[in-house]
Order: structure tokens, then sequence, then C-alpha cells
DNA sequence: ACCGTCATTGACAATGAGTATCATTCTCAT
DNA sequence: ATGAGAATGATACTCATTGTCAATGACGGT
């Protein structure tokens, strides 16, 4: 009884555009590409094709800095992300990786761990390299 | 160079407030409260004074649903949080619990995560206890 | 293939968190 | 006490995201 799911041609070239990417992207992004590669397009609706994919599990939310929202394509089994802040490429880490912090942190906390905020961000090797000696961005330790 | 830093009643009351609320709370909540109790008070002030708690190390940001930024009264020492998305409450995490996993994350994918992130949201052992046969709430296990 | 229903679209308006501005007020070193 | 300039607060503003609704299009039934 939930939704027909109707299958448009928006909601087709969204997901295509966005497992394209491989990367974080934010809707305007999104939006300006599609309006540049294949003309109209109304941003309410990348919006909505990207919710829905979200619902679905094809995609994940991840914050980026500046209190934008940024999308990943994304596999329906349940994992986490490595988010970096530098290049917004996107790797995918195990639930296996955090089981033994979960498993810590409930026994010790009493505190149930919601999957959905466990995503990692910081720099990726490549970015790191980037960087040899003279740090533009210094360690920001505490920043967003 | 910096900044002279000065004390006044505004950056000392916001300080006070958010440091006996013990949970997240946004600037908008600040700012009721405040004037409720205080009179006036800029929102821009609630602004200025927690994005200066937050460098100073004294507070923290978590990302609330809805594209909020919640706050949260800190130690200058380096931990991270459990933030209940429930009642809002925050425990804090010590640094350590965190070192296996950042340290394999860096040893096997070559990425230096930044803690800034680390926040785990979900509930707490109260929270949790308070819905015996699971049913107002539900886990909601892929939302935000 | 044709129809009719109704989910989806898209242009536009509206919301709302957060920021910029700037004249005024207040802190504090001298 | 005095002055430099940091902080305040009222306001306007930015801009990501959502709501609205008439028009469009997908698709099951025929
Ligand atoms: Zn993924
Ligand atoms: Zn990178
Ligand atoms: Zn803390
Ligand atoms: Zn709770």
């Amino acid at each position: 009884m939930a939704s027909p799911r109707r299958l448009t041609k928006q909601q087709t070239v969204v997901a295509a555009t966005l497992a394209l990417a491989s990367r974080a992207v934010s809707a305007q992004e999104l939006h300006e590409r599609l309006v540049a590669k294949r003309g109209r397009i109304g941003l309410a609706t990348i919006y909505r094709a990207l919710e829905a994919q979200v619902a679905e599990g094809t995609a994940s939310r991840v914050e980026r800095t500046g209190h934008v929202t940024a999308y990943v394509a994304c596999v329906p089994e349940h994992h986490h992300h490595l988010v970096c802040t530098s290049c917004q490429r996107v790797e995918d880490l195990s639930e296996v990786a955090f089981a033994p912090l979960i498993r810590a942190v409930r026994r010790r906390h009493g505190f149930q761990v919601d999957h959905a905020a466990l995503d990692l961000y910081g720099i990726c090797q490549t970015c790191h390299d980037a960087h040899p000696a003279g740090r533009p961005g210094a360690p920001s330790s505490h920043r967003r």
C-alpha cells in the first residue's frame, strides 16, 4: 500500500548521475550538472529523487561544511562512510569495523548507537599526500 | 595578537545556561530561554558566544535532525559524544574508545579521521528503558 | 494502442537557520 | 576617569531546503 514508485526519466538520470560521481554531491551541484547536460529539470525534483533514493537505501546523506547536505550513491547493505573533506571522495567502510566500538559503547554506556550518523570525515590518502610539508589548512583539530 | 576576549554579561550567561543544560541545545532554544529569563538579548549574540566557546574548546557542536546545529557544554580535552536523539542528553566518550577504530581506518584506508564529526547519535539507556515493547519511536534504523 | 488515474514534475513562493551590517553600548588597559 | 575598539542587538540579508499546485506523464486495465 506504500507507493507505486514510478520510473521517470528524472529519477533515472538523477540516480545515474549520482552513481557516476562516486563522491559526495550536493543537490545544487547535481542540479547544475543536469541542467547543463540535459536541459531543464526542477531543483525540487532533485531533492525529491535524492530523498527517495535515501529511503530506498541506494543513496546516503553526508554532512558537508556550511550546513549543506551532500549525497553519495550507495549499496543498501549496512555500512559506513569515510568522507574526505578535501576532495569529497567517499569510501565505504564495512559494518564490522564498527562492531567492537558499538558493542563497547552499548555495554559500558547502555547507549544504542544509530548507524546513520556514523560517517567519518577527514582527509583521504590522496589529499594527505598532496600536502607534504607546508600545511595550507593546518590540523584544524577542533573545527568543522 | 589574537583577540582581547572581553568578559561580558552575555558571554557569561550564555556559557552558564549552556553548561546548566547538560544536553544539546540549539542557538534558537538558548535565545528563547535567555529572553524569557533575562530580558532582551540578540540572537546573533548567542551565535557569536557559542562560536567563541567552540573555538575555546568549552563547547562542541552536534548535528540535530532538520539541519539544525546544537551545542553542548564541554571540556577542552579531546573526547567524543553520545548524543541521544530522543532526549538530547549528551554523554562524553573518552578518546581512547575510538583509538582502535581510528588506527584501523588509518592503517587499512590511509584515511586520517578528523575527530570533529565523531559524535554518535542514538538512544540512551534511559530513553531505551522508557520504550519497553518498542512502539512510539521504533528503532528508526536508517533515518535521520 | 487508448484511457483514466494519480504519482510526479517544475516554476514559484515560502520557510527558517545562520550571517552580514552598522550605529550604539560596554570593557578594560592606561 | 578616559579612549580605543570589542561586543551588542536590531535589522536586512543569504541561501539551502520545503511547500504549493497546475500541468504532465507513467502505467495498469481495457
Ligand atoms: Zn555507501
Ligand atoms: Zn581527498
Ligand atoms: Zn564533551
Ligand atoms: Zn535519551
